[in-house]
DNA sequence: GCCAGATTGTATGCCAACGTACGGGTCCGC
DNA sequence: GCGGACCCGTACGTTGGCATACAATCTGGC
């Protein structure tokens, strides 16, 4: 898909912003591949390592965190508790929240991640240097504040203007 | 190598690998946001287009194309069919094909396609120059390569050095 | 106190992808 | 020709996301 070593599929439309996204769906492809060793995937072992670093946290938090809704993080964090890998506590002054917090299971299969996820880290920077990789983040900065304004502007095909950069 | 930048206090899910999957996936979602108005969502839009560009094709060219599956392209080809927007015409030499062929109502369709497109693309280029596009691109083929060794390479964890070079 | 409004997590239904399995069809070695 | 290997498109069930609607709960104005 992303194209550059097919020379078949280079329609016009094939600009780098479709590149991007197709590049980052194998991304994420190749980190899911890796990350099937331990039977998880991106989102979830990103949950996993938040919870662990940051300590009990609250769905809405870890949804946000993750950047799925509510709902999916509902039946996501329903399939790592029944693993045993996080446990819901009820929060201490608010009824409607849970805290999720991980385990001791979870705590040693965050720790396999690290190992995986530098071993991944390591196989995808090849040939990229650090400055490429500081460049990349600070215009995905920039991409992001786009989109964003993309995002919360009408969808109707005239407006050009948004609410602001 | 040197982990300097990255001692373990920077989770991983903050590094520019996962910057990058989350800012492809918002450019994605921009793009259907856009999109929205003709009914057609990012995958639609890239199939219609190459129909467009480059006549009939069959079903699993189109699948590799978008880059999803044969039975995936399958009912997208269903819905869009059914739109009005492509057909499905048969094979002269081979019955077990499908030519999928745009229809006039597809290709006017294409046409407001590239004019969402043209507005998008100058948004979402906003602050970013022609000169860092060109950077990102050429990073990004190098990230494709390096993912395709990943990806092709067993998720047996001890495995570091993928099949060969 | 107490009711209106906001917020949390859940239930539900929808959608679009996936992987697998399969039937119909083609092609090649014999 | 013919039989088996292969290829094309489809059917099926699963997955994991979404949006919506909802009950329970908290909060703030009065």
């Amino acid at each position: 898909m992303v194209s550059i070593e097919q020379p078949r599929t280079a329609p016009s439309w094939r600009r780098v912003e479709i590149a991007l996204i197709a590049g980052a769906r194998k991304v994420a492809a190749a980190f899911d591949h890796r990350l099937a060793q331990i039977d998880l995937n991106l989102n979830q072992a990103s949950l996993l390592a938040f919870v662990n670093d940051f300590g009990e946290s609250n769905q809405t938090e870890l949804a946000e965190m993750v950047g799925i809704g509510r709902a999916s993080i509902g039946s996501m964090i329903d399939r790592l508790e029944a693993r045993g890998l996080v446990t819901r506590n009820p929060h201490p002054n608010d009824r409607r929240v849970w805290l999720v917090g991980i385990t001791s299971e979870g705590t040693a299969l965050v720790e396999k991640f690290y190992e995986i996820d530098a071993g991944f880290q390591k196989e995808v920077r090849r040939d990229i240097s650090r400055e490429e990789r500081q460049q990349l983040a600070s215009l995905l900065e920039r991409l992001d504040c786009n989109v964003d304004a993309i995002l919360s502007s009408p969808n109707n095909k005239q407006e050009r203007g948004g609410p602001h950069a």
